[in-house]
DNA sequence: CTGCCTCTTCATCAGATCCTCATATCTCGG
DNA sequence: CCGAGATATGAGGATCTGATGAAGAGGCAG
């Protein structure tokens, strides 16, 4: 069903690379292996994996940690960082420094293989949300709460920028007037589902045809 | 002028509570508290949070692993185990219970709020990833609410998509007119059997034979 | 307290959609 | 090849939905 999951495996010691490649082989997933930091970075640009499983002592000029970041600095793809060290200071600067999970040799494959399962469940959704959205001839920057069109800031009202966001952050996606007043209005709203069509209509006002949000009739709107 | 992320945390112990309680508000976190199951439950139900931090060993009737399965099964919110028990088997069970992350005590309160800051990075954003259905050469859209024919999209009514979504989700296998009426059209629908068969033609009619939507004579129709 | 802006509700209109029904066409067993 | 039963087709009107305009309620600043 699911179309099979690419995981790129860090680690210079073979047998626990080995170990590592079976356990996740017997789950489902295609591996990829890589012995030092120079092949990890050109496989990861190969095989545009799900996930990374990332060895922090690597031999050669490029460690864990570099590879971390230099891929970090161009994708969002979930790490787990593995090392033999079971240091505090380690595990902190490996987190902060953008990797999403953190396993300490000796560890149970199972679990590795568990942690996979947890962290890919919750990373298969899309993109990320960048602080400035755009859609159409349209940009919103979520940080100075602002909308512009054709980079003229448009005027508007609160809930009309908190639909806009939240349209735009769904951007493809067809939500229901229900979805909308929960995402936007917050779940203890009480009151008509229509509310959300004259916003609607507001903003349609304001950006014409450059706001490209649609109708879904009989369900609701999608932007984009 | 992002809203403060809503942090439950259960846990018995008041002095490990109150710890994480400081560190949590410092970094920002709105936090609840709960002392036990019963009580975790209500405020969940109360606070809706964006992430829960769940002692494992709880007082009373439910205890850690019943409060997971609970929440899991009405939401899709990051959990993050707390638990004295080093033993790698719970560590995989409540992995595979659902929750996302596992802390071992005695923790560091630096790490525990790393940790929830790296799985609110990749969690705090809505929805999950739509999926999409290939029969044919007709691709439908669930999350955008579409159905495309060799790439350009077709305009479908409301029952039109809803038909074509159930049949696709149903692949294969022969379907009454009654089962599509109750799938459909809902089960307290009342009505003509007949129904179905006008809004068959209008889906044959607008894909032509890139769809494969067979009658099953006697019975119903069948996709793919 | 006043005035302005925003938000929500309500009534109405235009148009899309859906169901029913009558008729044509097809399938299958004999 | 025939006939009965089942499905496909065509069209029209009842129904539902979304767009629109406007007005009242509520909130905030001065």
């Amino acid at each position: 069903m699911a179309p099979e999951q690419v995981v790129v495996v860090v680690e210079d010691d073979p047998s626990i690379a080995d170990l590592v490649d079976t356990y996740l082989r017997r789950d489902g997933f295609r591996v990829y292996l890589a012995p030092d930091g120079e092949t990890a970075l050109k496989t990861i640009k190969d095989r545009q994996p799900k996930l990374l499983i990332l060895d922090l002592g690597l031999p050669g000029q490029i460690d864990g940690i570099e590879v971390c970041r230099q891929v970090r600095s161009c994708s969002d793809i979930p790490i787990i960082m593995l090392t033999a060290r079971d240091d505090e200071l380690d595990r902190v600067l490996g987190l902060e420094l953008g990797a999403d999970d953190y396993v300490t040799k000796p560890f149970s494959p199972r679990e590795l293989v568990a942690r996979v399962r947890a962290i890919l469940r919750r990373a298969d959704r899309p993109p990320v949300a960048p602080a400035i959205i755009t859609v159409g001839a349209v940009e919103v920057d979520l940080g100075r709460r602002e909308a512009r069109l054709t980079g003229e800031p448009v005027a508007l009202a609160t809930r009309e920028f908190d639909l806009l966001q939240y349209l735009c952050e769904n951007q493809g996606r067809a939500l229901s007037r229900r979805q909308l007043l929960d995402g936007v209005w917050g779940l203890d709203w009480i009151g008509d589902d229509r509310t959300v069509d004259v916003h609607v209509r507001q903003l349609r006002k304001k950006f014409g045809d450059a706001l490209p949000l649609d109708t879904v009739w009989g369900v609701g709107y999608r932007m984009g």
